[in-house]
DNA sequence: CGGACCATTGATAATTGTCAAAATTCGTGG
DNA sequence: CCACGAATTTTGACAATTATCAATGGTCCG
């Protein structure tokens, strides 16, 4: 208590801790968290501001604590892939931990962004102290991987219109409410956004979804949210 | 010495311990490498025998010690996607050292293949004995996870042409050899485990190795190599 | 040498990308 | 709260690419 009330807590968080609530950091105890809250380092950007250039060494783990984020490689013929989406609690730079590779790929802020960076040295000390850290790294790079298999797996799908379902199933999951007409999802991403996620051109998911609206799939509210209507029939499309 | 004597070696190895080229293992000194030596469970696999079923939660981390395989799973419209092609060497499980979930993918021998099998309980004791392994680990899934950020951004090109000058020219590096006439890579798929890899169909890359081989980029030479006579070109070819 | 397997080629259809224009949506400032 | 302008999205028409199906040709291994 005493040790926490001499450091200068990170800003964002108001007064929670927000690595309280990053699986990664969740097997700690207050008092190690509070230990660690103290050498985080808070970062605030507008949106469109870069967090991290592709070809630079990231310098630790930063966790989103307010906003979201999209990390985005450009590929060969010259158009923006998004690798991830970041949103609350989410973070990058696991994988630069214990290695000086330069990122591949630009963070870029979605939205007006708060962030808490643990510097390397830091956590790499952390892990020394408290091994099972490193048990806790090994689970979040392991669901990084599978996070990735899934989506190379639906990458491979050469139709636009599965691909689309499943992305749409998944956002259910993660961004979708119920409501008395169906699921309301609040889209993470713009159009174009998804479509650069799911390596299809704009045009092309904008018309695959008006075709899903006029067989009474879903429904378009706005630029922001979407209103699934038909689940089933969105789960038979996504299986082929 | 007196240690290892007692213990049933692992016949893929010959006279090696096979896991002493496992980077993973590389920082263990000969004592604790033979210790782990003791506990490999080796098994051999016929070519097309599945060394892992998708469904099913690996009982351990899997070398290759002699042979090939590929990871597999199936995209919502029926096709084979491949998403990894072990060669010696190579291992895979690490993903679910510390978890009990199910493999999404199936694991297959693309030639007779030996393996050896460190089962998870062994493992986890190695870790708790030589921390740092823990380390290695997290070094092990980084690179996994960078190899599938840079697949994804591949699959994100949306021309094929592009996403097979970029995979030849990472066969390249992988399994090529200088000759007088260029570069001859040979190659650990067939065409169809290759168009299956990228995502493509497997007579859109026939026609486009034609295509190549007839503006002097390149040479099949049966089906299981081809020479590489123009880097320079492909590699412009691979930026779009 | 033969037969199974794998790869290539051709013709066609379906899908998707591209470019341009129109329509919507969104946020801002009055 | 409304209106306006910028940004985003949708739609249309067309071109380009790729998938599909079927037939042919080649390669590999016993």
């Amino acid at each position: 208590m005493e040790n926490s009330s001499r450091c200068v807590r990170c800003d964002n968080c108001l007064h929670e801790l927000c690595m309280y609530k990053v699986p990664l950091f969740s097997h700690l105890d207050r008092a190690e968290l509070e230990e660690m809250a103290c050498k985080m380092i808070p970062k605030y950007y507008e949106k469109g501001e870069i967090i991290l250039h592709a070809g630079t060494t990231p310098n630790g783990i930063t966790v989103i604590s307010m906003g979201s984020a999209k990390a985005v490689t450009y590929t060969a013929d010259g158009r923006e892939q998004i690798l991830y989406l970041f949103s609350q609690n989410d973070y990058f730079g696991d994988r630069f931990l214990f290695s000086d590779e330069k990122s591949t790929f630009t963070v870029e802020a979605l939205q007006n962004t708060s962030t808490c960076t643990l510097l390397k040295a830091d956590f790499q000390e952390l892990v020394a102290k408290y091994p099972n850290i490193a048990i806790q790294v090994i689970g979040s790079l392991s669901s990084r991987v599978a996070h990735l298999e899934s989506a190379l797996q639906n990458m491979g799908s050469r139709s636009a219109e599965v691909r689309i379902s499943s992305l749409i199933l998944e956002y259910i999951d993660m961004y979708g409410s119920p409501t008395k007409e169906g699921t309301l999802i609040t889209l993470p991403l713009s159009r174009e956004g998804i479509a650069n996620y799911l390596g299809i051109a704009r045009e092309t998911l904008s018309r695959k979804l008006s075709q899903l609206e006029g067989v009474g799939i879903l429904k378009s509210e706005g630029n922001k949210s979407i209103l699934i209507k038909n689940i089933e029939a969105l789960k038979s499309l996504s299986h082929g």
